[in-house]
This record gives structure tokens, sequence and C-alpha cells, in this order.
DNA sequence: ATCATGCTTAGCCATATGGCTAACTATCGC
DNA sequence: GCGATAGTTAGCCATATGGCTAAGCATGAT
């Protein structure tokens, strides 16, 4: 099944964890191998090696084995969806912040469950 | 119980979806009831409402009720921690791309899994 | 008063997620 | 070859997620 599938639901999902974010800001410094980014988590190896398969899934990572150790690096260009997605809707929302005024009076008024 | 919790991960796993960010993005049009929110979606209203919450526990979107409607709207602000996140790694991703080259080649000749 | 409308609540079901242990494979260093 | 090291695979478990139906509860229209 797809092993990369850079869908922004993928790449959002793959996100939405701190243990991945965790290992992505470790990765932006330098690739690492997957027993170092283990190591600040406290988690079990495989536990790690999941939440990696899942970046590596949304093809936020890359990895490759030397030897026996896999090192894993980031791949920057991943991101990018992500950040025009978000780009765009911010233009958006800002455009009708104006229009919004209104609507956050009748919140005030009702203020309700 | 945290009704508003816009942590990171909260705010990455309400936009892990579809059905989700296209509420959004028909919210970033004008503030709509959730009947209107639904009915594009094809799914039933009990559904939609659960997507709503999880978009409004985020902090994406408020809500308030005149009379038997409820009428959602965006927070514009919300995407403000996302943004501030994907942002700061991006500099960080590109600031270190150069010395990826290097790796890169490893990939190259290695070419695990 | 009655009926349709627009949610809401409760609860069921299947699958996905996140964590673990145990056991296996493949190097590397001696 | 032998033991330690670094992953990897398989499988279990609890909880979360995403969908549904059925039934309930206001409110607006007649």
């Amino acid at each position: 099944m797809a092993k990369h599938d850079p869908t922004l639901s993928r790449l959002f999902h793959a996100l939405a964890d701190d243990t991945r974010r965790g290992a992505l800001t470790r990765l932006a410094k330098a690739p690492a191998p997957v027993t170092e980014l283990a190591e600040p988590t406290g988690l079990k190896l495989p536990t790690v090696m999941r939440h990696l398969a899942v970046l590596e899934e949304a093809g936020l990572i890359t990895s490759f084995k030397d030897g026996r150790t896999r090192t894993c690096a980031l791949v920057p260009e991943a991101l990018e969806p992500v950040r025009s997605w978000i780009e765009e809707q911010r233009a958006q929302w800002e455009a009708r912040l104006d229009r919004l005024d209104a609507f956050v009076m009748q919140i005030m008024k009702d203020d309700e469950q």
C-alpha cells in the first residue's frame, strides 16, 4: 500500500503527535539513527519505529540502512503542501475578518451552551 | 474535558480530515448552520456534529445557537500556532538543505529497504 | 395544538492508533 | 564463532475515531 502518500490528511495526521514532531525537530539539526531518535522519548524501540513509519509514509522523512543502523533524515519539501494549505486558509480567513465583527456581537449576546 | 484546548497536536489532528477541512474552507466564505455544513458531505448529522465538535475543541471554530439553528464560524487566529510551527520548521529545514546533499548521495547508493 | 425542522444525546460497531513484550535477524568487534 | 548491538516482526491490549440508527427536545410555522 502506498509507501509514500503525502496527502494533506496523512501529513496533518503525521504531525498530530508530540513524539513525531519531536523526531522532526531533532532531525532538523541532522540525520540520526533510530536508537538516537528513540532515546529522548522514553518509548520502546518498536513503538518509535511505528512513529517513524508514519512519518515516512507521509513523506516527511526518508531513511537508509548502513550496516545494522538505519539513518533517518528530513525530506524538507514534504512540508510544502501543508504550508501552502495553511497560507491559503489564512489569506481567506483574514480577508473576511472585518465581516466577522457582527457575528462576534451575536456570540456576545447569545453566549450559548 | 477542556472545551477549548488548542494544542498543536489537537490542531493538527483536527486538520487531518477531509470532512473537517472541507467545513473550514466552507466557513472561510461565511458562517453557516450545521445542516448547511452537513449537506455537501453526504454524512449523517450526528457524524457531522462530531466533526464540528472536534474543530471547536481545537479552537478552530466557534458556534452560537439562535433559535433552533446553530451557526458556526471560523476563529481566524486559531490557525496561528500551526502556521508558526510550520514556519519555524521550514526555516530550520531549509537552513541545512545544503548539508543534506552528502546524505542524499548515501541514499542513492545504498537504496535500502 | 400540532407538526415539521434542526439539532442533540445515547449507544452500537468496525477499524485505527499507540503502547508493550517476546522472539528473530543481521551486523560488528573480538 | 560468540556475544553484544541495532533493528525488525509478530501479536496482544486498551483506547480513540469515524460512521450509523434511534429516540429525544426545543422552536418555528400553521
